[in-house]
Order: C-alpha cells, then sequence, then structure tokens
DNA sequence: CATATTATTGCAATTAGTCGCAATAGCAAA
DNA sequence: TTTGCTATTGCGACTAATTGCAATAATATG
C-alpha cells in the first residue's frame, strides 16, 4: 500500500470521512519527499482544483499531526512546516540569533525518549522536532 | 543584583538602549515567578501606565529571547509562553491529542545537551523546552 | 549641557491562522 | 438505492502577531 492509502486508511479506521480534500492534501504532503509549508500545500491543491479553502488545509494538516501521521515543526520567525511520519527522522537545530537551521543526528534522543515513556508513560513525537539555541558562530560573537 | 537588574545590565552591555518599556516588560516577566504570555506581560503594564504598544511588548519579548535572557515555549493551540532563564527548568510533556501538559524532569536531557555540543557545537536552549506526544490516558484509547 | 546620531517606539496596515455557522456531502442502515 | 445523521466544508469575520514608516528619545561626543 503506498504511504497515501495508509494514510486515508488511518483516517477512515478511526471513523474520520474521506473527502476529496482530504485525499489531495494528503497526497501533496506525502509525495512532496521532504518538508512542506501550509502555503505550499494550498498552491499544490490549487493546481487540481480552485475551490479548496486555505481553512480546510490548516483544519487537515491539524487532524493529520493529532492522529500521528504528520508532524508540525516550528523554525521560529513564521516558519512553521509539515512533515509525514515517512519522512527521514531528524532534529533540526534552530540558530535563535541568526536563524540558520542545522540537522542533527535523531539517535540522540532515544535514551530520552525511552526514558519518558518509562518515567511517564508519555509517547513523545521526536522522530522529527526542532530545538532552539546557538550555533557555534553566533556563540563566537 | 536583582535578576531585573541583571537582564538590564546585559541588554545594556550588548549595546541596546534601556528604555522605560523595556524595563517595565523585564520587571513584568522577572516578578512573574512562572511562565507568562505576550497579553499578561501586556496587561501588567497596562496598570502602570496606558501608553505602550502591544507591538513593544512582542519586540521586546523577541529581544530577551534572542539575547537568551528568556525563552518562548510554544504549548500548541495558540498557548506561547515565556519565563526567564531564572524559572526553574524542566520539560513541558504537551498532549497532542487532548492538549493536557505535563511536567517532566530537566536531567532527562542533559546527556543529549552535551552531546549536541560536542558532536555540533550547538548550544541548545534546553532549560525550557516542550515536547509534543502522546500522554498515558490518550495512548490507551 | 547642548547636539547629533540612530535605535526604538507607536501607529496603522497587513498577514497568518482560527472560528462560528449554514450549506454540503460522506457514510451507515434500511 | 434511498434516506437520515452528522462530520466536514466554504465563507466571512475575527484574532494574534508582524511590519513599514515617521516621530521620538536614549546615548555618545564635544
Amino acid at each position: 500500500m503506498s504511504p497515501c492509502q495508509t494514510f486515508i486508511e488511518t483516517l477512515r479506521s478511526h471513523g474520520y470521512r474521506i473527502t476529496p480534500q482530504r485525499e489531495m492534501i494528503v497526497e501533496a504532503i506525502a509525495h512532496q519527499g521532504n518538508h512542506i509549508n501550509a502555503d505550499e500545500v494550498f498552491a499544490l491543491i490549487q493546481e487540481r482544483i480552485h475551490s479548496v479553502n486555505i481553512a480546510t488545509v490548516y483544519r487537515t494538516l491539524d487532524l493529520l499531526v493529532e492522529q500521528g501521521l504528520a508532524t508540525r515543526i516550528d523554525l521560529g520567525e513564521g516558519r512553521v512546516i509539515y512533515a509525514t511520519d515517512q519522512h527521514g527522522t531528524h532534529i533540526h537545530l534552530v540558530c535563535r540569533q541568526c536563524g540558520q537551521v542545522l540537522d542533527a543526528d535523531q539517535e540522540l534522543l532515544s535514551a530520552f525518549n525511552q526514558q519518558l515513556q518509562s518515567d511517564y508513560r508519555f509517547a513523545a513525537d521526536l522522530q522529527h522536532i526542532s530545538v532552539l539555541g546557538l550555533c557555534s558562530d553566533c556563540q563566537a560573537n
């Protein structure tokens, strides 16, 4: 089953209705291998059909995040991106001074993840997070 | 030196001008021991003087975060809070389904923090972060 | 203390995202 | 296939936060 179909089936099995709008939004975020923001999703859908509302895009993206099918990452400065759980896992290191974004290896968080589950019974979405801080250049200044 | 004065001096030594507005905003966030959001800061200042603009509040809070004197935490659902670096460090575990917020021990991140510094030369602001995931109740459902 | 420089502010306009509500359209059951 | 229930959508209004710009005021210098 393609990733798209998996998403759709997951939504259906959780009692959500499958609309053309939702299918197109899922396709947009799934086919786009990389990160994507709400505007880009909206633009991709507009290429196919013009009558989809931006509010529906936001609502569907929220739904996908809530269902754990996608993650929402706030990179600061109004940069909010989405990615499917299929997307290669990694950590975004965002410099709070220059705004630069560095990627770090996801493995660094595995011990933390296990502790959250054992100590707090909390299943953290760590496959794709952003961490604010200072990059080496800005530390020097 | 009181925390307020430290903040003010830090700003001054970095070449920023000290205005009454900035002093009041720093006092608001420093005296408020706990988290505070932009609206609350604005309300606290309005009690003293009415001519301060909300845009200045946002700009000053951004400045404090950029300078590492405060942290900005996005708890989702439009809940954005600020706290000084004096504030007791901890991790917010935000459930992506029910919105509930749990606090976890900061210590869990110390190994991760050290690795970011040694492997990526990145000084992460981990004293006060939020992590999205599923709480035990919502995992059960 | 007076002056010049320019960072900061307030204001108004703008943007991104959200919300309430009536109309529409999935889906389950007959 | 038809019907009924109600989740979902589109729309317009609204809110939170940001931005450009001219006026103001903090600081350095003479």
